[in-house]
DNA sequence: AAAACGGGGGA
DNA sequence: TCCCCAGTTTT
């Protein structure tokens, strides 16, 4: 066999291109400044499942509030939440905070530096165990992501469904082989940056890769088609009726919320008192809407009057489900006054910013307290 | 193995 | 529209 296209000799060409390349043309992104341990992991659970440019201010604004590891385990829950706003999969942080409290508790505030301690705490997984024990702290252990998956799917040429954990344990080992001696933390890094910025999920810019000369997908014409991945299912809608209640007397200016429970979707997070609907059909009647508004809150002892005045629709998409929510106009009754022990409030526009809203409440919220309405 | 879990941006 | 993003936990 020619030296050429020995695979062993392919696998170290790969490593130090793409390791040159890094050492080129890495961005100068926040993380990067900071050798702490803890920053890295922030920034690591941050990205997850978000894209760079949308973590960079919420990375920066959180290490300015929580600097180190011992004050965000001593933040209030509600305080890191907040921060927390608008960036999704709101359980990454609360796993964040219980696994920080956990460092400071039993590993003297120091993030631990091998695979079975750090993969013990919650919500690193093992990617972001790999990511913590490689970046963090320089170790021969390979960070699998989808970018990972994917590069190494097309540079190899591999036709295993990177949606099944098989395939990802099987590139972790052979991620893993292609980390130079010392410089797992670059490199790494250099993996995913390159699929990040030029093996990209849709059109790669081949002829700007620092390695298309060893790349086997491209040589048999098929880096478009790699990765393979077995495509997700739909999300089912779901169609809801959501009461838009004005507060009278004392509560004049304010709106009807309620907090969500505890564990699930959107846990503990803010809302506007909504009801379910069996299908789209019942969604169109407004009547019935305001029979099943005032009836589902009743049932937890809050009693409005609800109008068949739709004043706006919006849309929630999850990565499972869409809502689908009609807003109808309400008010009180006479003398309702919400009880310290329900999960109901009254919120006005002063403060609205000390509560934790889904996008879509803090949208629909915001356009009836600045602008005195809702538009669908 | 599959479902639950947000939100946004690129093509 | 559809895809998918520096994934993990629960069922």
């Amino acid at each position: 066999m020619s030296a050429g296209l020995d695979l062993e000799e392919n696998k170290r060409y790969f490593s130090k291109e793409l390791l040159q390349w890094y050492q080129r043309e890495r961005r100068d992104l926040p993380w990067r400044r900071s050798r702490d341990p803890y920053h890295i992991w922030v920034s690591e659970i941050m990205l997850q499942q978000t894209r760079v440019e949308t973590v960079i201010p919420y990375f920066n604004r959180f290490v300015d509030r929580f600097p180190s590891l011992r004050e965000l385990a001593e933040a209030p829950e509600e305080e890191v939440l907040k921060h927390w706003e608008g960036l999704g999969y709101y359980s990454r942080v609360r796993n964040l905070q219980t696994a920080v409290r956990e460092v400071v508790e039993h590993y003297g505030g120091r993030v631990p530096s091998n695979k079975k301690d750090v993969s013990s705490l919650k919500g690193v997984g093992p990617y972001t165990a790999g990511a913590i024990l490689s970046i963090a702290y320089n170790q021969s252990e390979p960070a699998v992501d989808g970018n990972v998956m994917r590069v190494l799917s097309r540079y190899f040429c591999l036709e295993d469904d990177i949606a099944r954990s098989s395939t990802r344990i099987s590139i972790e080992g052979l991620a893993q082989e292609l980390i130079p001696g010392g410089e797992a933390a670059d490199f790494n890094q250099a993996l995913m940056e390159h699929g990040a910025m030029v093996c990209t999920p849709k059109s790669p810019s081949c002829l700007d890769c620092p390695v298309r000369e060893g790349c086997l997908g491209r040589l048999h014409g098929r880096e478009r088609e790699l990765p393979v991945k077995t495509k997700a299912k739909k999300p089912r809608p779901v169609f809801r009726f959501a009461a838009l209640v004005e507060g009278t007397g004392s509560n004049a200016g304010k709106v009807l919320v309620r907090q969500r429970p505890d564990s699930g979707l959107l846990a503990r997070m803010w809302e506007l008192p909504h009801v379910e609907v069996p299908d789209a059909m019942e969604w169109e009647s407004l009547s019935l809407g305001k029979e099943y508004l005032e009836t589902a809150l009743a049932e937890d002892g809050v009693r409005i009057l609800a109008t068949e005045h739709a004043v706006g629709d919006a849309q929630h998409i999850f990565t499972h489900l869409v809502w689908n929510i009609r807003v109808l106009a309400a008010r009180a009754h006479e003398e309702q006054y919400v009880e310290e022990r329900t999960s109901y409030k009254w919120v006005g526009p002063e403060d609205f910013e000390s509560y934790v809203w889904p996008n879509v409440f803090r949208k629909l919220l915001t356009e009836y307290f600045i602008h005195n309405k809702i538009a669908g």
